[in-house]
DNA sequence: GTGAAAGCGCTAACAA
DNA sequence: TTGTTAGCGCTTTCAC
């Protein structure tokens, strides 16, 4: 496929120069006279001449580009991440290339593998539910690849990591039930292997245990696969409407999680927040128009790609093999809507 | 970046044997003994080989690749066409790369002249609404790159071509709120210049036409940047809101702009559908859990998805150039809900 | 200041 | 059946 195809073979012939003259007039070298990089260059714009980075990559052995693994792009908390990577890597003349997990062990590798065989030159990655072993990242990392982890991150690796206080989101989310009067307050969350799981889970904990409520094991529930599975999320759900006593409050750990669960309970006539209230970490814009309102946890999604991003490149860019690594947190924002409307006076 | 990086010329170091003999015998050519490839491949297998795209592609002239355009990933629509895409590339050993325009035509040509560049060997978009010039496509085609379009298509280039019935969904919708006692029917919808746009009106105009309504220009609003402009949408309910006799309906005419117009409405007050009903093109998940329940076109994206990849693959394969080109058009459906609810007893 | 030539990893025509 | 070689488009060393 060579379209626009003028290379810089033709561009030496048509000025009479040679290949390596016209590189390095394109690359402003110092070795080219002024004359010449005007004839080059003037050339090459009015033709439109622009380098094949597949040529590039192969002779320099990296490809200006970026690699992104989430678990789903249907999902507004990672397109707006995504977002915020495209923005930051596009202003210093990175590419990305987006690939999703769809929380799946296996695609996760697939993709990753994929990424690297396009030569990427840095990961950035939020790890999928199911993926609880983070050998093929670790041996990728040691041979020199530069990873940055935004989201759900894996602790046995030691690189730049992007997330949110999802301890402190939780912990306020949880207290905000509390202080509106809800007494069984139930969690709803992912995989145990997660981080983001084990952090909300932490602060869900916290706050029930500072106010003086004995944590119920029966009001915790583990969806392993996010949500993406009706079923099981299903299923936790009855499971908890049976459970004495019943929970009136449910605290949902994930953007797909919460919107699923508010479409269950309205199937099941499962009043919100009458019956029971809903809180959730999600980054829907429909927060607003949803019936009723959604409390939500908020997190700074665009931030979170683009801080990650400039992480990367600044390892992608070093001269010195990094070793100290930055953990950032970033604070997320609870939004108090109808969900959780006070069931005291 | 060179991870795991064992090339040919280590296999053939290794096996005392040619480059070319190791690449056609990985390559399974008919030339090379069973022993040779026997070896070849296991000792491949072991060491976990596996070719480097790029100088393949820069061989080749192809990349196994194909670029994919949308206006947006933040998007249910778009988001579930990407999934129907990845889903027939992948079954057919193709990898995608997806873009965003933003709905920017500038956004729009950098990025397919960045997919051209990655060598992908076929192009699947979607114009961004603010695209009237499709020159920079047309050169693309006539060089020899194929393409096919889907969602937002454009008249001018003949090629394979997958959309919905726009027309269709937008006469049954259009129809819907007559049925319901509606009959100041107004319609927001994107940029004039949009194949889409055009359609959904149409049949909204036919609808209205046929039940002998008379068409009301000032019913109809254009937000030239398809609703990402909160403004300008603002400015039409404002303007729709004022018009006499105040419209008691309104037709939205994508994802975006039927998600941000309820927002709108709700920030404003204006109750639905009592004040005014909102039937709108959207593939978004929550439909059942807005408020009200939201009644929308549905497309079917991930088929859109699906089916414009296979075109693609069909022309990226073909020994011919193809001359004969489908106009696929799959059906939408209405999904009648609490939004548009009957104003008849 | 400019050019010749090697080489990134791979494929394929041609030679042996 | 296997090997030699040229070349995809580019960068870069070294020579002129």
């Amino acid at each position: 496929m060579n379209f626009d195809a003028i290379t810089i073979r033709d561009i030496a012939r048509e000025l009479h120069l040679s290949v390596s003259t016209v590189s390095k007039a394109l690359r402003d070298s110092y070795e080219i006279s002024e004359k010449t990089k005007k004839l080059v260059t003037e050339f090459a714009q009015k033709h439109n001449y622009r380098p094949n980075p597949m040529a590039q990559s192969l002779k320099k052995g990296h490809s200006k580009s970026i690699g992104i693994v989430v678990s789903s792009i249907d999902n507004q908390f990672f397109s707006q991440v995504i977002n915020g990577m495209e923005s930051e890597a596009y202003s210093q003349g990175y590419n990305v290339i987006i690939t999703q997990s769809h929380e799946s062990y296996e695609l996760e590798v697939q993709n990753v593998g994929h990424l690297i065989h396009r030569a990427i030159d840095g990961l950035l990655i939020s790890i999928a539910t199911e993926t609880a072993d983070v050998e093929h990242l670790r041996r990728l990392q040691q041979q020199g690849l530069p990873i940055v982890f935004f989201d759900r991150v894996s602790n046995e690796i030691d690189t730049h990591k992007v997330i949110v206080d999802n301890l402190g989101g939780a912990y306020q989310a949880t207290m905000h039930l509390l202080a509106s009067g809800y007494k069984n307050i139930a969690h709803i969350t992912s995989s145990v292997t997660s981080s983001v799981t084990n952090q909300r889970l932490a602060g869900y904990v916290d706050a029930l245990v500072e106010s003086g409520i004995e944590v119920n094991e029966q009001y915790i529930k583990y969806c392993l696969h996010g949500g993406l599975n009706l079923d099981e999320l299903e299923q936790a759900i009855d499971e908890l409407m049976q459970t004495e006593p019943r929970p009136d409050a449910i605290l949902t750990a994930s953007d797909r999680i919460t919107t699923s669960t508010m479409t269950l309970l309205h199937k099941k006539n499962i009043r919100i927040p009458q019956d029971v209230a809903l809180v959730g970490f999600s980054n829907t814009v429909l927060a607003d128009v949803l019936n009723p309102s959604l409390t939500s946890v908020h997190q700074p999604a665009f931030e979170i790609g683009r801080k990650a991003t400039e992480m990367l490149l600044s390892i992608i860019n070093s001269k010195r093999p990094i070793t100290e690594f930055e953990n950032v947190v970033l604070p997320t924002e609870l939004f108090i809507r109808s969900s959780s409307a006070s069931k005291l006076k």
